[in-house]
DNA sequence: ATGAAAGCGCTAACAA
DNA sequence: TTGTTAGCGCTTTCAT
């Protein structure tokens, strides 16, 4: 099957080496035969064969996309879906295809980016995580494979681009928010702990608390998985402190949705009761009840300049490495109220 | 860069086609040699390139997966990265690459398959969606490229390999445990009318309450957006009705949560007033409030099995034309409840 | 401005 | 059981 360059080439009556500059719109073909082979491409319907484009070219024109292991239910956000679609948007104004891998287990993750990177299947990846002693991160950079993290490396962070939000200030911010209401007593539930994202964000909590001289007791951080057994019990153990606390700081407004059912079966209602803000801003966080306050980190965005950043780079190896700080938004909307008296 | 097939038979001392044989685990090699080679391939860290090999047996290894365009919100929704998941799962022990083309617009959709397609870049092609009069699948099935649809074709369908759950049942089953709970004026809210998922749930309904001689009126087939917008005027329209519905069969669970909201902000509440039921089971609809009663289609299971159908089919040029049902099964939780004396 | 020819790394007859 | 050789379809020097 499939008409070649050769048969293009034998009926524009040409080389097929002018074929292949026409394709590449070399300047140095006269419009004169660019118009003919253009037209006999045409009339046999001609497209160029991929593999054998790369295969001359040693690359790929495609960029690998590692979601994270699916151990748990973590890749049920809506979160993925919408960076790949920014990521998507890109590839596609340059041409660029994607591979993706999806979750498995952990050992089969590091398996897919070792075919990925190994069999020359892709140019450059762009990993939709980032934690702790990572050896897929190991492996790309002892590699020197060009990669991308959405969000922040834990280590080596100058020799890594990465597409980030200003995590800690988000988090300070709307901790400082909660702080502005009256609260005195907030607490943070983070995601797995691991997570730069997690790291980060109790991080810019734990600030505004001290900052405000609030008391910070060890019992109000906790962690919790997408699960909702695990989201629970981290409800249940802090609701079941001497001394509750009247506003919450959650990492992920999927999590915000399990807290706040959790709430509601101990008899606690969001926000007379509590107020809860979180991060992500997805679609939902608008539509359930209530409303959440909740920083729009720009989802899509980030996945547009996480793609750009690599594409950029597998273009040109002099690239620099860059840290692209996307910036947020924080929507202030019903699950937080001003603390009043009966809780104080 | 990269250590050849030729580096490697150099060093074991073979012929680079004894080499290719080793990898390909070709019968007729000699443990002896196989061995020696296989140490040659581990000491000297060799891969093999996927573009000549694909170049060579004009075959890629992959397969290509087509999201909806993404003109709404839809792809928010995470059934894809379920269903990506269980396509993942077995194209990963298949040793099959997934390349996905993520929404943008209709025509740069038709683009992104076309791409795949001509440029060979893809063995067969999985669609997440289907939806009358699609020019991909006219595309697709003239160029007689292998295929599978999540959901039913609309046409041909006796031609098209596709994945589906019985929809119609389903929705039939939902609606009279509706039905079964002493509700009489039920309203079907659907999703795009074109998309066949929506024709095939919006019939099943029909067909319950006609079977139960219950009143059908025109006003109460809805069809919402999954923006909130949308959704609130199916709703405010439902409401507003001279004898609103009391039970309401949903297309989707992203859906309900939208419905649900609006309900609130009317004064009615579910399911108190109005019973909720729908469609996904996704994690989401287990955790909010309250949890909702809704048929679990097996996302997972949907990508997995079409990945399964569209392996074969690529690996054997005479697999025949499949259809394969996933089977689901309601989850009863606290949307629906009796229709008490009150609202009769 | 264009053509000839040598690869890119691998597979698959055909021989031996 | 293994080696030789001719491609797969394209790009890219090097000539002309």
């Amino acid at each position: 099957m499939g008409v070649t360059i050769k048969d293009v080439a034998k009926k524009a009556g040409v080389a097929p080496s002018t074929v292949s500059r026409v394709i590449a719109d070399n300047p140095r073909i006269s419009l004169e035969t660019k118009k003919r082979v253009r037209k006999a491409m045409k009339d046999l319907g001609y497209h160029p064969n991929f593999n054998a484009r790369n295969l001359a070219v040693r690359s790929s024109q495609a960029i690998g996309v590692i979601m994270p292991s699916s151990a748990d239910k973590a890749l049920q956000n809506p979160f993925f879906p919408e960076v790949l679609r920014g990521i998507g948007a890109y590839a596609h104004k340059t041409e660029y295809s994607l591979y993706v891998s999806t979750g498995g287990n952990e050992e089969e993750v590091f398996e897919e980016v070792k075919r990925m990177v190994n069999g020359n299947r892709v140019d450059g990846i762009i990993l939709l995580y980032s934690r702790i002693a990572d050896p897929v991160q190991q492996f790309l950079i002892e590699k020197g494979f060009p990669f991308v993290i959405v969000g922040k490396p834990q280590e080596q962070e100058n020799e890594i681009t990465y597409v980030d939000n200003d995590n800690v200030k988000a988090s300070k911010e709307l901790t400082n928010h909660l702080i502005d209401l009256g609260h005195e007593h907030i607490a943070f539930i983070g995601g797995a702990p691991e997570l730069t994202v997690t790291i980060d964000r109790l991080n810019g909590y734990k600030t505004a608390i001290k900052e405000a001289n609030l008391e910070l007791p060890a019992e109000y951080f906790a962690h919790a998985e997408f699960l909702k057994s695990g989201g629970r019990d981290a409800v249940e153990q802090l609701f079941a402190l001497d001394i509750p606390p009247t506003g919450l700081v959650v990492a992920d407004d999927l999590m915000s949705f399990g807290v706040i059912s959790t709430l509601e079966e101990l008899g606690l209602s969001c926000p007379e009761d509590v107020s809860i803000t979180s991060f992500n801003n997805l679609y939902l966080s608008e539509i359930t009840t209530p409303p959440l306050t909740t920083v729009d980190i720009q989802i899509y965005m980030l996945g547009f300049q996480s793609a750009r950043c690599l594409i950029e780079r597998t273009k040109n190896k002099e690239e620099p490495v860059k840290r692209i700080i996307v910036p947020y938004e924080i929507q202030y909307r019903q699950s937080t109220k001003e603390l009043d008296g009966k809780n104080r």
